[in-house]
DNA sequence: CCACGGTCGGCAACAAGCTGCCATCGCTGT
DNA sequence: ACAGCGATGGCAGCTTGTTGCCGACCGTGG
């Protein structure tokens, strides 16, 4: 992974870690977007970003964007805002679709793949072109993303009801069953549902029980 | 958790684990009943089976009870397999709505609680009328329950097409359009989603999704 | 060849889910 | 008091999902 290759393919998090922990030591701008908060390259992005804040704070711009679906559990959505306080890093919440990526001073960029065999593989691009390309489509996901306290107070009423929509949800019961057992007429309910289902980006039900449980939800 | 404490409770798999790794040791019958794969105590279970197995192969009868989901996936499907084959171990597949259940010498019981702040909490039960009383409940279970090769034998079909099926249905496509990818018509698309539900056990398809989680099959 | 069993796929009836509409209610501000 | 706003919940139309039915087709065995 030195000069003159494009791209190469890491496969599992030790050696990512291995190959990158460096440049966060190094980078003065670090950006990274992801659907959830347990993924490798934003616990790690986050516990050497605990050692960047101290030793480099103001020095480094540290930019994240997540799907909303990390702000409908309170303790992931206030963790989130300690990280923004702490480390002065700068959050927004987009409703796109996003693949998991970190970029380091728009020179290096990391791109999370498929998970195989057991392991995640990561394209890491040091291609000035592609990096600039990767670039571009980060800062137009950035732009018309929301800043991270406009979009959690839009979603603090979601958050309220959410575990028991989601608990019932869980459990299969109907709309109508679970609508009564909440006190809710049935419309409510599914309003209730609806916006659990654009918080965590799914177009379906099926679908947003996947996200739901990838999020620790239910 | 000496004598005298009918009930107690342990927080978290470390002092689960503490608290009762002897008894695979010394246990002449273990009887196991959980949804997946991925739960402590089968993992645990799984690793001190391999010991006992060693030392005390002969001399312990261990059974085991899954939901029909953990055979969806192959990899999980043959490890079960392998458990039976290496550790002289029955495993039977139910399609009842199991609690996760651990049973030593029909004198001790584990059943696992919620996950919560993040840790699993376990009832130890070794107050005798309590755990003969589960103990009934588990053989009802493994009475009706399903030897593994031939419930096997029967999913194998659903095994196959069941990858793409999983794919769509986390993607969030409607029905038809997920049939016409895979080639199929709509019928038996649904057929094929219908099936999946049943080895899941999912009555609606959140739940479903949820479960798929779970399983990592998505 | 025929009979049988199993699967597929189209069709249809029904249920469940999605969402707009609108009347009602409660709360707030003037 | 009234006006305005937002949320609720019932209703209804529509879409999507669930499942039975049945004809067609294929493979197998006698």
């Amino acid at each position: 992974m030195q000069t003159g290759e494009a791209v190469s393919i890491v496969r599992g998090d030790e050696e990512l870690l291995a190959r990158t922990s460096h440049l966060f030591a190094t980078a003065t701008e670090i950006a990274c977007a992801a659907n959830g908060l347990g993924t490798w390259m934003l616990t790690h992005a986050s516990e050497d970003l605990d050692a960047l804040a101290r030793a480099r704070r103001g020095h480094v711009r540290v930019r994240k964007v997540y799907r909303p679906g990390v702000l409908i559990d309170p303790v992931s959505a206030q963790g989130l805002r300690r990280v923004r306080d702490r480390h002065g890093a700068e959050i927004r919440i987009t409703t796109d679709e996003l693949n998991e990526t970190i970029l380091f001073d728009r020179r290096l960029a990391i791109l999370a793949g498929d998970l195989s065999g057991g392991r995640r593989s990561y394209s890491v691009i040091t291609q000035s072109e592609a990096v600039q390309g990767i670039t571009s489509l980060y800062e137009a996901v950035w732009r018309s993303a929301t800043d991270l306290d406009v979009y959690d107070a839009g979603i603090a009423e979601i958050r309220e009801l959410a575990p028991r929509v989601l608990d019932l949800l869980g459990q299969g019961v109907k709309d109508e069953v679970a609508a009564r057992r909440l006190g809710l007429g049935v419309r409510t309910y599914r309003r209730r549902v609806a916006e659990l289902m654009d918080a965590l980006g799914a177009d379906s039900r099926f679908q947003a029980g996947v996200r739901a449980r990838e999020l620790g939800l239910v």
